[in-house]
DNA sequence: TGTACATCAGTGAACGCGCGTTCACTGATGTAC
DNA sequence: TGTACATCAGTGAACGCGCGTTCACTGATGTAC
């Protein structure tokens, strides 16, 4: 046989990827490379062909997904938007869009994966990135902190059963884009007395 | 034998769901029964004794972490507090007190469980309930949503590798909980026109 | 207070299934001439 | 433009290990009298 799948060998792995991560989100990282492999259209010796070990399949799932965020961030920036919070406000965009249910999916992804070491050491490593970009981006870092928490619990509030997505979830994330363009408001606020 | 743990059974059963717990935490819902056993010091033959079926197993870890959570909040309440907003502070302290790792853990052990479909229909049930508790708190529902993303944001963030419990993350804490007791600073910053 | 017996709280071996991995093989695709 | 050959992209069967579950058995504990 060989080549069977009608297609080029880099879109049988794209296949692969892409089943790894729904089944791994439905079953777990239990997720047979069976099941995996037949999702994708391959046999199981196909998936092994395109990842050596199973360890190597969830590492490789785990970096396309972490530059799926980091792509789907990249497309929230606003190129028109020179202002001070860009990129916190793409990050708000990019984890809490309406229609984006797939990059909150992934992260939901990225917390079952992070039990094998290697992918917790990715994503560290990205996270400590993406907070140093974040940082970079020209607002108070009160403001970053509180925006960034409250984008993340509202993006895990569903992790753990919560409710996501009320009328008072979409006020709040207009609010947290507003106060990233007047981050005085934030900070102006009259807090008690703070020793910085 | 029989009883060979020198120890009563609901002890022997405790130190079950503690020794699965910290397995799932470590390896995942794959933590095999074996080593769960083994590590609560009974054989693999006590532990279906106490818990018939692994799905069992995991259920009674489930809820037992979910009590361990309302039992974390009970305490967390200032019996002294009866302003409006005590339970949202109460939320707030539970989940984030310095020295309650094992609070933020185990939201990340339930996230682990919620693939199981009958953890996630009690997790659902459970963070109803404590949905309909912080609404009748008495904070206006903007301020209950501001706070619980933010909290749950902030102990959400080491799932994915992100830096937790920096200065910012302090102060932001301190802030959110100066927001529960003057919850008109929240409302009053002066938003653009928004449609309620 | 003893004694007899039922039950409780386990042990540990065995079983069988499912899984990840290995391997021999194959036919389509790419390359040199 | 054919042709020969190497390599690539798979297939599918087999293997062996680990796991959840079952089961026969046991000795300590609780209970009735």
């Amino acid at each position: 046989m060989g080549r069977t799948a009608g297609r080029s060998p880099e879109d049988t792995r794209r296949a692969l990827l892409a089943a790894a991560g729904s089944a791994i989100r439905a079953r777990g990282i239990h997720a047979s490379l069976d099941e995996i492999a037949r999702f994708a259209g391959v046999s199981k010796g196909g998936l092994i062909y395109h990842f050596a070990s199973k360890e190597r399949l969830i590492l490789e799932v785990a970096r396309d997904q972490l530059a799926a965020f980091q792509a789907s961030m990249d497309a929230a920036l606003d190129p028109h938007d020179t202002a001070p919070g860009r990129l916190t406000r793409a990050y708000l965009r990019s984890v809490l869009a309406d229609d984006e249910v797939a990059v909150r999916d992934s992260l939901a992804l990225i917390a079952q994966l992070m039990i094998v070491p290697a992918v917790a050491e990715l994503a560290v490593a990205d996270a400590r990135r993406i907070e140093a970009d974040l940082a970079a981006d020209g607002l108070p870092e009160d403001v970053v902190a509180l925006v960034v928490a409250a984008a993340d619990g509202l993006s895990a509030t569903p992790m753990w059963g919560g409710t996501a997505h009320t009328a008072a979830h979409r006020r709040l994330i207009e609010r947290l884009v507003h106060l990233t363009r007047h981050p005085e408001l934030w900070n102006d606020l009259g807090w008690p007395g703070e020793t910085r």
